[in-house]
DNA sequence: CAAACCCCGGCTTT
DNA sequence: AAAGCCGGGGTTTGTA
């Protein structure tokens, strides 16, 4: 049955309407198929019996049959009354809608623990019974959920392989406290390679691993998939060495290890699991000690489903190295199957990792452009100001500028530089560039679609200063579009400062412009402007900026307007510097002597504007 | 570039 | 289950 059965079933079952729509709160569990009545109990297990022995002959089938039924008669008898007064306090309990009010909910509670204390291990794997102790941990204190769990001690195997039973043990998990977490997890302990290949198995490991176990806890299920030498539990082995360091000490170790793993995966893999968080972990042991024609098997059975796991931090970082380490055809296959999932992916925290790594290990850059810039192109704005997605495009532009990205990112990148060596010739840079050549047109077309909008966003604005600064030598060298950006941006401030919607009021206006007046950004070691020649910033644009503003100097009011703000005051200022390198430009001369007409004006600006505070003392 | 700030997810508490 | 604290990462700011 699938989740969308279940709910369907649930939805329609008469004491469901009742309920509250809006209670999303309501376990899974508790979405199982509703009206429990006796025949389905009834077929249910003998669904199971069947299960269990297949191999019953036909001619015994019957005799063999009639005895079970018998002893399921017998057993019913035993506990049947004892289940059917569970079951009539539960319908009670579970009622949503009016809620039960907390005290009566206790006298339930109570009661139902008393009748279920001791044979709760024979009531969870029903699957309505089990539905019973599910509300019964919801609605119990710590204590109980503790006994609950501890009862329940030598059943967890069999509750997360059974359809119904899983999501009890979830449940268990989710209410659980640490202690008891501890327990389930060591009672399932030796059986997580089972679990992982099991139907229902994989869904409770899979959260189990991802969303309850600590840190210490995941290693120690991780281990486990090593070989049964290393499934030993916390206290039993005081051995915490890494997979690299197992493997660096023993080529025979190395060898079992890496079976055992490559086995695992496939066998996954191959069932469609690829989409598991714990299946990622495991491939990211794996691909720690890989080599040789381990490498390229792995490769070959994953390379049409890399899509699956750039999303999650261990499935991206096997993304990132496979990439590094396949080769050129294996790579275009991994690409292709990319291609769809390319804007997801880059919005992503992982995945815009991956995409970056794509950007600098693959050393055919016209195919990587090919397949993603058709991609990006409709929602490029979008993406060059995501938080996330903005981040491969800034490494185009400007490297690994260590504004950008932390040290820590830095050196992840360049370890799959390092590791892509073997199958990628072209040096890193040479990478960058030619796919920049590609980019940078779309880049230029995106602003120029919405440029007051892209400006407007602090991460647009930020995105079109590294575009308009970039000076690498590119074969279609974008001074043209260059210029135009430039005038674009220059229009873009004309007009009325005091409105609201001008863009000096965006926090980053203000640098964007400066920066570009200054003709580079400063540079704190060097005390200094890194200034950029010979691509229309620092004086040029200054003039430029000046003129089309301010008349140079000539118009009284528009300079008035730039003074009293504090944004627009630290232009100014940018100018004042820039102006004064080059008195011997008549225009620049002009605008200063001009200046300083408005000496008393600045001088009467409050204190908060601290551009003009600061405009004084570059005057002087 | 560094300090301040802010936002979020995880963890603890009631 | 809600509220609040904490730490980490990312962003903004300050104005050389």
């Amino acid at each position: 049955m699938s989740r969308t059965d279940r709910k369907r079933s649930a939805d329609t079952d008469h004491h469901r309407a009742k309920r509250a729509e809006k209670d999303v709160s309501e376990d899974e569990l508790d979405s199982v198929s509703d009206s429990p009545n006796e025949e389905q109990e009834a077929n249910e297990e003998s669904n199971f019996r069947e299960e269990d022995d297949k191999s019953t002959e036909n001619s015994r089938e019957a005799r063999e049959d009639q005895k079970k039924l018998l002893k399921e008669r017998k057993m019913k008898r035993k506990s049947g009354i004892e289940v059917e007064r569970i079951k009539q306090l539960w319908e009670k309990l579970r009622v949503r809608n009016p809620p039960v009010p907390k005290d009566v909910r206790k006298k339930l509670c109570d009661e139902t623990w008393k009748l279920c204390e001791g044979v709760i291990g024979d009531l969870v794997l029903k699957h309505d019974a089990s539905r019973v102790v599910q509300t019964l941990v919801k609605f119990s204190d710590r204590e109980r959920r503790d006994k609950i769990c501890k009862e329940l001690e030598p059943y967890y195997y069999k509750l997360a392989t059974s359809a119904y039973g899983k999501y009890l043990l979830i449940k268990l998990l989710k209410y659980g406290s640490v202690k008891s977490r501890a327990l389930i997890l060591h009672s399932l302990h030796g059986k997580f390679r089972k679990l992982l290949t099991h139907r229902e198995g994989a869904y409770v490991l899979d959260d189990t691993f991802s969303i309850y176990a600590t840190p210490e806890q995941q290693q120690q299920i991780l281990r486990e998939f090593w070989g049964a030498k290393y499934a030993l539990f916390e206290g039993e082995s005081d051995d915490k060495r890494s997979i690299e360091e197992v493997c660096a000490e023993s080529p025979e170790e190395r060898r079992i290890i890496a079976r055992n793993l490559g086995l695992t995966i496939k066998t996954s893999v191959e069932k469609g699991s690829t989409g598991f968080q714990i299946l990622h972990a495991v491939m990211q042991q794996y691909v720690k000690i890989f080599e040789g024609d381990e490498v390229r098997d792995f490769i070959d059975l994953l390379k049409d489903q890399v899509a699956e796991m750039v999303h999650t931090p261990q499935g991206a970082d096997v993304a990132c190295t496979i990439l590094a380490r396949s080769n050129a055809k294996e790579r275009k296959t991994i690409l292709k199957g990319l291609k769809e999932f390319a804007k997801p992916m880059v919005k992503n925290q992982y995945g815009s990792m991956v995409t970056q790594t794509i950007f600098m290990v693959i050393d055919d850059t016209r195919m990587v452009a090919k397949t993603f810039l058709p991609v990006y192109t409709p929602d490029f704005i979008e993406l060059l100001t995501g938080k996330y997605s903005r981040k491969p495009f800034i490494y185009l532009l400007n490297g690994l500028d260590r504004s950008f990205f932390s040290p820590r990112t830095i050196k992840q990148l360049n370890q799959y530089v390092e590791m892509s060596q073997e199958t990628s010739k072209k040096p890193q840079e040479k990478r960058r560039i030619e796919l920049l050549d590609h980019f940078i047109p779309e880049f230029y077309k995106a602003f120029n679609k919405k440029p007051y909008e892209v400006l407007g966003e602090n991460m647009g604005a930020q995105f079109v200063l590294e575009l308009v600064m970039n000076h690498d030598e590119l074969s279609n060298e974008p001074s043209k579009e260059r210029a135009k950006a430039l005038q674009t941006i220059i229009d873009c401030v004309k007009g009325n400062l005091t409105k609201e919607t001008h863009l000096i009021h965006s926090k980053f206006t203000e640098r964007l412009l400066k920066t570009l007046i200054q003709g580079g950004k400063w540079n704190r070691k060097t005390k200094q402007i890194d200034s950029i020649e010979g691509i229309g910033l620092g004086f040029e644009f200054a003039k430029k900026f000046a003129d089309e503003l301010f008349d140079l100097g000539e118009d009284e009011d528009a300079v008035k307007m730039w003074l009293s703000e504090s944004g627009g005051a630290f232009v100014i200022v940018g100018l004042v510097d820039s102006f004064k390198k080059h008195e011997e430009d008549k225009d620049a001369k002009k605008f200063l002597d001009q200046l300083e007409q408005y000496d008393e004006f600045i001088k009467d600006q409050p204190d908060t504007n601290k551009g003009a505070r600061l405009l004084e003392k570059v005057m002087m």
